[in-house]
DNA sequence: TTCAACCACTT
DNA sequence: ACCCTTGGTTGAA
C-alpha cells in the first residue's frame, strides 16, 4: 500500500517542448547532444520555456596526405555516407606551427561516425587525421563561439530549426546569471538492486515513498516529474544504485519510466570501469545522463563534491563541456578542453592520437631531470613561532611564465634557449598552448579571489566555489603536462616544469637565510621558517623580496604558534617530509600525512587523534604544550577505555580501503584481501577501483574469513579485535607525543601499568582505578 | 629478522 | 588505461 504526502507545491503541467512557431528570443543554453546531423539544443528562455531546438551541424575534421594516398580514401568517405569531403585548406601543424595543406570533411552522421572512423588508420595508414575525435558537444560550442548556459540571442524558424545563436555573455566574465533552475532530489535505498524506498524532494518539500507496488511507484514519480517538470535530477548514488534500480523496475513492471525530457530510443546498459588516474585505480559505475536533463549524482561527481553547484556551472561554461557530462569527468577533461577548443580558436589542427616518443636520454640525464620537486628534510620535532610561505600555484604560474608547453619545449629553433639545470630548451619565439590556455585561468583566479574579499557572506560562497573549480584546474594542469597519454603531454614540458620550481624553490631558500631566517622545512612551493623575535611585517616584507628575486608571488600562510615534524616510525631519528600537525593563533590545527588524514584509519582512532590536537592546541607556547600534555593523555586513555570495554560501534571500527585490482589477483593474506574475497563470496560485486570496508573481529583467526567481517555483513554488536584497535590508538597518540618521549611502549605501560616496573612519573590515583579494570578486560 | 606486497599521502 | 617519490603495515619466509 503505498502512500504519498500531499505535495504541496502548485502543480506546472508542460504540454510540449516543442516552439508553436518562428520566435526570435533572450535565453540561456541549457544543453546540446547529437542527433544525426544536427546538434538538438535544449534552451531555457528568458520566460521561462524550456524547448527543444534543433541546430544543422556537420563537424569538420582534416586529412593530410599525399594526393595518390588520398584519392582512395575520399572514394572510401564517399562510399561510407557518413561525411563528406569539402576542399583544401591551410591549418596550423600543433608541432611547428607552420601552415600546412589539409582536405576539410564534414561529418554528416556523427552518431554512426566514429565507428567507421576507427577502421581509417589500418586501411590508410599514411594519412594523418585531425580533428577527427571530438567530443560532438563541445566541438559544436567551440565551432559556434557557444558555451554552457550562454546567454544567448537566438532565432529559430516555425519547425525549431535555429537560424542564428549569439551569446551575449562570455565565459570570462566574473559576474554572470544563470537561469532559476528546478532541481529535484532523488534518493532511495534497497538492498541489491531491489529498491525498498523512495525519496523525493524539491523546493523544500519532501516526499517519502515506502513499501508500494512497483507500478504505484513508477506511476507516480512520473506523475510528479511531469507536473514539476525539473531541470536537474539531483541524485546521491542514481549511477550506482538509483537508476539501474529504477529502471529495472520500470522493466519488470512494464510502465516506461520518464525522466528524460526527450524521448530515448533505448538505454544502454553499459559495465563499470576501471582505469588508472593520479596514481591510483577508480572505479567508475557506467552512468544515467538524462536527455534534456541534467542527471548530477553527487556520490558519482568529484566535481560537484569538491567545488559544489557553482564551481560546475563556472567549469562547464569555460571548458565548453555539457554541464551533465562535466559532472562526470575529471577536472583533467576541463582543461583539456580548454586546449581543444583554443586549438579550433587558432585553426591548430589537433593531432589525433598523440605520437611524440620521447626524446632518447641517458641514465645522468635522467637522474637529474626525473628529481621532480626538492625537499629539505624537516628539522624533526616541537618548533615555536614557526611561518608558512607557499608560492601560489607555483606549477602552473611557471608553466605560464616560461612558457611551457608540449610543443615549446626543445624546439627546432631556439637550440640555446636552456631550462636551469636540464638539458632541454624552451621556444623563444612562439607562445605554447598550455600556457595561452593558464594565463588567463590564474588571473581569472586571482580575480575571484580579489572579489571574495570584498564580498558579503552568500556571494563569497558563491565566488569560493568559483576558485575552487579553478583551483583543480590548475593543479591537474601540470599532472597533465607529464602524462604520457594525455593529448597535450609531454614528460620532457613536466621535467622542465619541476626545474624551474627546483630553482625558484632554492632561490626562496637563499633569500631567507640573508634576512636571518632558519628554515625548518621545505618542500617543492612551501618553506617553514623562523626568526626570534619576527613580526607579521618582517615576514610580509620577506615575502615581498623573495616573490621579486623569484618572479614567482609567494604568500604567507600563517605563523604558526607551534608545530611539531613528527619523525618516521620505522627510525625516530630520521625525519619526514610532510607529516606535521601545528596550531595557530586561535587554536585553528593543521596537519598533514599523519594517521587522522589518512583514508583508511578508523574513525574511532581518527577522532581521538583529533581529539588529543584539539586539547593540544589550547597551548600558545612550548611550556603551555607541555601542560597539556597530560590531558591529551586523558583524552587518549578514554578513547581505550571506551574500545576495551567493547562498547565501540561498528562504524567507529570501519576500515575502508580501495582495491588496485580484482579480488582474486590478491596473493596475499591481510585484512583488506580476505575483505575483498568476502564480499565476492556473499554476492557483492567488488571492482578495482571500488573500496572495500571492513572490521577486524579477530587478526590471528587461524580462518582467514573469521578475520574481518565486510560492512554488508556487519550487525550492531559485533566483537572486534581490540588488542588490534588499541594499538592502532596508541599508535595514533604515539605520532603525535612521540617527540616528548612518550613512545609506543610507554604509552601502553602508562594507561595499563605492567605489575613490576612503575611508569616514569606515573598516573594519578583516578588513573590507576582506570588501568586496575583496563587491564582485567585486556588480559583475561 | 627480513622481505615482498600493498595502500595512502604530499605537492 | 601509470611507472615508481616516500612511509607504513602486514603476513609469511
Amino acid at each position: 500500500m503505498g502512500e504519498w504526502k500531499p505535495w504541496k507545491r502548485k502543480s506546472i503541467i508542460t504540454m510540449s517542448y516543442r516552439p508553436k512557431g518562428a520566435e526570435r528570443v533572450k535565453g540561456w543554453l541549457f544543453d546540446v547532444y547529437p542527433a544525426k546531423g544536427a546538434m538538438v539544443v535544449w534552451v531555457i528562455s528568458e520566460d521561462g520555456r524550456r524547448l527543444r531546438l534543433l541546430d544543422p551541424f556537420n563537424p569538420p575534421f582534416y586529412v593530410q596526405a599525399r594526393p595518390q594516398e588520398l584519392r582512395p580514401l575520399i572514394r572510401d568517405i564517399n562510399k561510407s555516407g557518413l561525411a563528406t569531403p569539402q576542399g583544401w585548406t591551410k591549418k596550423k601543424d600543433f608541432w611547428t606551427g607552420e601552415l600546412v595543406e589539409v582536405l576539410q570533411v564534414a561529418i554528416e552522421d556523427m552518431e554512426r561516425f566514429p565507428a567507421y572512423l576507427k577502421g581509417l588508420p589500418r586501411r590508410y595508414p599514411k594519412v594523418h587525421f585531425y580533428n577527427c575525435d571530438l567530443h560532438p558537444g563541445q566541438h559544436y560550442f567551440y565551432e559556434r563561439g557557444l558555451f554552457p548556459l550562454a546567454c544567448c540571442d537566438m532565432e529559430w524558424d516555425e519547425r525549431g530549426v535555429l537560424k542564428s545563436i549569439t551569446p551575449l555573455d562570455s565565459p570570462w566574465d566574473l559576474e554572470y546569471k544563470i537561469p532559476p533552475l528546478r532541481i529535484m532530489e532523488l534518493t532511495g535505498s534497497g538492498r541489491g538492486f531491489r529498491l525498498l524506498s523512495l525519496q523525493v524532494r524539491m523546493d523544500g518539500y519532501g516526499l517519502s515513498f515506502e513499501q508500494a507496488s512497483p507500478q504505484e511507484a513508477i506511476h507516480d514519480l512520473n506523475r510528479l516529474i511531469r507536473e514539476n517538470d525539473p531541470d536537474v535530477v539531483l541524485t546521491s548514488g542514481g549511477d550506482s544504485f538509483l537508476f539501474p534500480a529504477l529502471l529495472s523496475l520500470a522493466r519488470n513492471c512494464e510502465i516506461p519510466i520518464e525522466l528524460d525530457r526527450d524521448r530515448v530510443e533505448h538505454r544502454i546498459a553499459r559495465e563499470g570501469r576501471s582505469l588508472f588516474s593520479y596514481g591510483r585505480v577508480l572505479y567508475m559505475t557506467p552512468d544515467y545522463p538524462l536527455f534534456g536533463r541534467w542527471h548530477i549524482d553527487r556520490e558519482n561527481s568529484f566535481i560537484y563534491a569538491e567545488c559544489g553547484f557553482e564551481g560546475l556551472i563556472e567549469l562547464a561554461r569555460l571548458s565548453k563541456i555539457p554541464v551533465q557530462r562535466l559532472a562526470r569527468r575529471s577536472t583533467g577533461t576541463a582543461i583539456t578542453s580548454m586546449q581543444l577548443d583554443k586549438a579550433v580558436q587558432e585553426g591548430i589542427l589537433v593531432p589525433w592520437k598523440k605520437a611524440v616518443p620521447e626524446k632518447w636520454k641517458s641514465g645522468l640525464e635522467l637522474l637529474i631531470a626525473d628529481k621532480g620537486g626538492l625537499v629539505y628534510q624537516p628539522i624533526l620535532g616541537f618548533h615555536e613561532k614557526v611561518a608558512e610561505l607557499d608560492f601560489a600555484s607555483m606549477y602552473p604560474a611557471i608553466m605560464a611564465k616560461f612558457n611551457v608547453s608540449p610543443e615549446t619545449v626543445n624546439c627546432e629553433c631556439c637550440p640555446d634557449a636552456f631550462v636551469p639545470e636540464i638539458g632541454h630548451t624552451i621556444c623563444r619565439r612562439r607562445e605554447g598552448l598550455v600556457p595561452k590556455v593558464l594565463r588567463p585561468i590564474l588571473e581569472k583566479r586571482k580575480r575571484y579571489k580579489e572579489l571574495m574579499r570584498q564580498s558579503k557572506e552568500d556571494t563569497r560562497e558563491i565566488l569560493n566555489q568559483r576558485q575552487t573549480a579553478l583551483k583543480w584546474c590548475l593543479v591537474v594542469s601540470f599532472g597533465f603536462l607529464g602524462y604520457r597519454n594525455a593529448r597535450f603531454g609531454r614528460i620532457e614540458a613536466h621535467e622542465a616544469v619541476t626545474a624551474y620550481s627546483r630553482e625558484k624553490l632554492l632561490l626562496a631558500k637563499e633569500v631567507c637565510e640573508e634576512k636571518g631566517y632558519r628554515i625548518i622545512h621545505a618542500i617543492v612551493d612551501a618553506l617553514w621558517v623562523k626568526k626570534e623575535g619576527v613580526r607579521e611585517a618582517d615576514l610580509l616584507e620577506l615575502c615581498r623580496e623573495i616573490s621579486r628575486r623569484t618572479g614567482q608571488s609567494i604568500g604567507l600562510e600563517g605563523v604558526y604558534d607551534w608545530i611539531v615534524f613528527v619523525p618516521s616510525r620505522l627510525n625516530a631519528e630520521v625525519p619526514v617530509a610532510n607529516r606535521y600537525f601545528g596550531s595557530f593563533p586561535g587554536g585553528r590545527l593543521k596537519f598533514r600525512g599523519i594517521e587522522a588524514r589518512r583514508g583508511d584509519t578508523p574513525h574511532i582512532v581518527r577522532d581521538a587523534q583529533l581529539a588529543m590536537m584539539h586539547e593540544l592546541s589550547k597551548a600558545r607556547d612550548a611550556r603551555e604544550f607541555e601542560e597539556r600534555v597530560p590531558k591529551a593523555l586523558d583524552v587518549l586513555s578514554s578513547y581505550a577505555i571506551y574500545l576495551l570495554e567493547g562498547r565501540a560501534r561498528p562504524e567507529e571500527l570501519l576500515i575502508t580501503r580501495t582495491l588496485s585490482k580484482a579480488p582474486e589477483e590478491y596473493e596475499r593474506n591481510d585484512p583488506m584481501a580476505i575483505a575483498a574475497r568476502q564480499y565476492i563470496k556473499h554476492g557483492f560485486r567488488v571492482h578495482p577501483g571500488e573500496s572495500v570496508s571492513y572490521v577486524l573481529l579477530d587478526t590471528k583467526d587461524p580462518s582467514l574469513d573469521d578475520r574481518v567481517r565486510v560492512l554488508p555483513l556487519l550487525d550492531g554488536n559485533t566483537a572486534y579485535d581490540q588488542e588490534k584497535y588499541l594499538e592502532y590508538l596508541l599508535k595514533a597518540g604515539e605520532t603525535l607525543l612521540s617527540q616528548l618521549g612518550y613512545s609506543l611502549p610507554y604509552l601502553k605501560n602508562s594507561l595499563f601499568p605492567s605489575p613490576s616496573p612503575s611508569p616514569p612519573n606515573g598516573g594519578e590515583d583516578q588513573d590507576k582505578g582506570q588501568s586496575l579494570s583496563l587491564r582485567k578486560i585486556l588480559f583475561v
